[in-house]
DNA sequence: TGTACATCAGTGAACGCGCGTTCACTGATGTAC
DNA sequence: TGTACATCAGTGAACGCGCGTTCACTGATGTAC
């Protein structure tokens, strides 16, 4: 027993977690100090190598994480195709395009993982092969990896639109979303196999 | 009349511009530094601040450059479809992924031109516009504008691919790439109205 | 029951290093007279 | 023709600063006897 509860130093490790999350998507990973991401985690820099190695193995290790939660909160809604059809209404929002630090790691991080080191881009591909799997279920639910790199293509198309949107003065950047939204949603119909998305989402966004 | 021939600092201020367009792309601006931008171009790190104010003055100055050279190397293409469906290819190309630094400035800077100065914005802003209109000139010639926003969604959909493909493992990337031109050129033929790429380009690099 | 010791997450100063930026200086070539 | 001076692109050392990383230490809580 120490004097600590069992599951201080996991909860102290999550903390850091987070904030690195946050301050790499905003900020860059080259734009992001220790220092900066351990007092975020209300914590000074010297504990930072308690918890992990070095800052590349923290860049590995968020990039995981950052994917896995992506995964986990977006799994659910896949399962249907209205599922599908809503994520992508809500990926290239402006909701989406206005928080960085909150938004989806493949289009904040995807530079910096490149450049990454092999764990790092190891990680992410990992990741990322559960995301698109999941959207290729609903194409072929016997054969998810048949779909796979269809959902991949899809995918990036809105990394793509999600990141020139972020760059753009906010008039261009809206029209691009809707414009967006139209040629992914059709590109998923596609997919699909003809099915459409019910009215009520088509109208939500737009 | 000085002991320099008269475009002797036009020169080396290109040359400058060059080495940090391919310094920025392949390691990010971030993770350029100005001496090493100068030795690039055969210079010491004292002399850049007699051809930039500071380094985010360079990097607004070689966002616009590199995406004007872009232009100015794609324009002359995107005169046709054949054109439009021929730059898709190149674009797409496992050689565009395997040539960072001298690849495209949007696929490479776009968080670096998110996050950067507001002069930055502008510049990469008012450059891809006219990369824009110039494949939107092809749907419609007397009103490029029009098809503006349609142009840049099918741009950002190529972009996210190429990205995503420079981070994953070469034969996802490789299967991805040929996806990914797939579903964009059919996205580029819907744009032109049924008009579809010659069979001849199709083969080239599947 | 009280005291000495072990544990260990976290502190904060310090390390060498590279950053962006400044500036006194160099050296090659022009002009002035 | 020869000498003094002006011009100016480029040099390279130095500035303060923040980086990633290390480490002796703190302090709260446990166990040993």
């Amino acid at each position: 027993m120490t004097r600590y509860a069992e599951d201080h130093k996991a909860a102290t490790r999550r903390r850091i977690l987070d904030a690195a999350g946050e301050r790499f998507k905003r900020d860059g990973v080259d734009g992001s100090g220790i220092a900066a991401v351990m007092a975020d985690a209300g914590l000074t820099n010297g504990a930072f190598y308690a918890h992990f190695d070095s800052k590349d193995d923290l860049v590995a290790h968020v990039v995981a994480d950052q994917v896995r939660h992506q995964n986990e909160r977006a799994g659910v809604d896949l399962g249907t195709p209205d599922g599908l059809f809503a994520f992508i209404e809500d990926y290239l929002s402006r909701e989406h395009r206005d928080s960085v630090a909150g938004g989806c790691p493949s289009a904040a991080l995807l530079l910096d993982v490149s450049r990454g080191s092999a764990a790092t881009r190891r990680a992410y591909g990992e990741e990322l092969v559960v995301m698109v799997d999941a959207m290729a279920a609903l194409v072929d639910p016997e054969d998810p990896e048949g779909g796979r790199i269809a959902a991949m293509s899809l995918f990036a198309a809105m990394v793509g639109i999600l990141q020139l949107a972020r760059a753009l003065p906010d008039d261009l950047a809206d029209e691009l979303l809707v414009r967006g939204r139209h040629d992914v949603l059709r590109q998923a119909e596609q997919l699909l196999g003809g099915r459409t998305p019910h009215d009520n989402l088509r109208m939500e966004h737009s």
